[in-house]
DNA sequence: GCCAACGTTGGC
DNA sequence: GCCAACGTTGGC
């Protein structure tokens, strides 16, 4: 390999980690008061499926931070699983569980649904698809077109 | 505020 | 296990 080359490595490093999709009211939760606390339980998830996703998250893989029911409903920012699933403190029933997630960025140019579904390499995301999902996988390829959106 | 889509509950 | 009734989510 001639000098100064950069190595590519054999395995993406893409492949080791995941990337999520996690919903908040902003009037209740936002980005920016994530951003204030820096590091904050995601808890109140009360679906079946959003909760097998939580418990696939793993330490450092990535989510963004989705601003749903209000106008427009957009990806506002972007955060870091900092600790793994665990019982959901406010729930009485104790088979709920939350993770801790750190603020990353705040996007200067928030990404809205409208300008999602514009994108035809973006009309497989569960976000058009399962519309009602609160914790969501996205793919890697979703995760950079999305990210190049957002100007991030 | 409306309503479509989806999830849950409970009677049978 | 089916399904009607009901509740919730979330875009518009």
């Amino acid at each position: 390999m001639p000098k100064g080359e950069k190595e590519t490595p054999l395995i993406p490093l893409s492949l080791f980690m995941a990337y999520w999709l996690m919903k908040s009211e902003p009037d209740v939760f936002s980005v920016e008061d994530l951003r204030r606390k820096q590091i904050s339980g995601w808890d109140g998830v009360r679906n079946y499926q959003a909760r097998k996703n939580l418990r696939a998250m793993k330490k450092g893989d990535l989510a963004f931070f989705y601003h749903s029911s209000v106008n427009p409903p957009s990806l506002a920012g972007m955060m870091e699983i900092v600790r793994e699933a665990y019982p959901d403190a406010t729930s009485a029933e104790g088979r709920w569980d939350q993770v801790d997630v750190k603020h990353l960025k705040t996007f200067g140019r928030p990404v809205s649904v409208e300008e999602i579904k514009r994108v035809s390499s973006l009309r497989d995301m569960v976000l058009l698809k399962n519309t009602r999902l609160s914790v969501q996988p996205v793919t890697a390829a979703q995760w950079e077109i999305l990210l190049r959106l957002a100007d991030a």
